[in-house]
DNA sequence: TAAGCATATAAGTATATTCTTATATTGTTA
DNA sequence: TAACAATATAAGAATATACTTATATGCTTA
């Protein structure tokens, strides 16, 4: 098994805005796919990809709760990578304000 | 400009294993194409648009030197995004091997 | 300024990704 | 166990990505 490429499988899962607008969703804890779908503009099954993407690289995991399944975020380690992220593009952001 | 976008394109950029392994090559230090062409099994103009992908992401720079064009990473967030993920990934490996 | 090295761009093809609609699966409850 | 709700899977079309080869661009130096 390769590590780099479970490493790539992180970034790729990342790299889609409505994969990553829905681990910005779950960083306020536990959702079902149901709510998830409703407050997305896009199909059901779509959402159920998505969110396949993101639990085949380790990002989320799921639990059964009744008739819900339960995705929550599986490794916290994921919301410090996007503060990073996010503080690379301040950054960017401010050295372009500067320049004008 | 949307954000999120920005954001996205980070993780799109590091979520090519070429790419990862030229991001992990300039952690030692700026190097020029030819330099990282040469190590790598891919053609120039391959290694050259990953190269543009990376530095459009603002993950990498490039300063001419002489006749040679040597790349640098550009914020050095994205190797603690990296060192995160390669954390994240031994924390799933640990577990399977745990489970076995 | 011509020649040569270093690098980028263009164009095209193969493959992968991202959607959609239709359907299957699975658990819950009447 | 039948019916329903929640979710996943399948199949297919549109689009994006990742390669290749060929060619263009742009420094540098003779």
């Amino acid at each position: 098994m390769n590590l780099e490429i479970l490493e790539t499988k992180i970034y790729k899962a990342l790299s889609h805005p409505v994969r990553l607008e829905l681990v910005k969703k779950l960083t306020a804890g536990e959702r079902c796919v149901c709510d998830l779908f409703d407050e997305s503009e896009f199909t059901q099954p779509n959402i159920s990809q998505h969110l396949k993407v993101l639990k085949d690289a380790d990002i989320l995991t799921c639990e059964r709760k009744s008739n819900k399944l339960m995705y929550s975020i599986k490794h916290k380690e994921v919301l410090d990578i996007m503060k990073l992220a996010q503080a690379m593009v301040r950054l960017e952001i401010n050295s372009l304000l500067e320049k004008n």
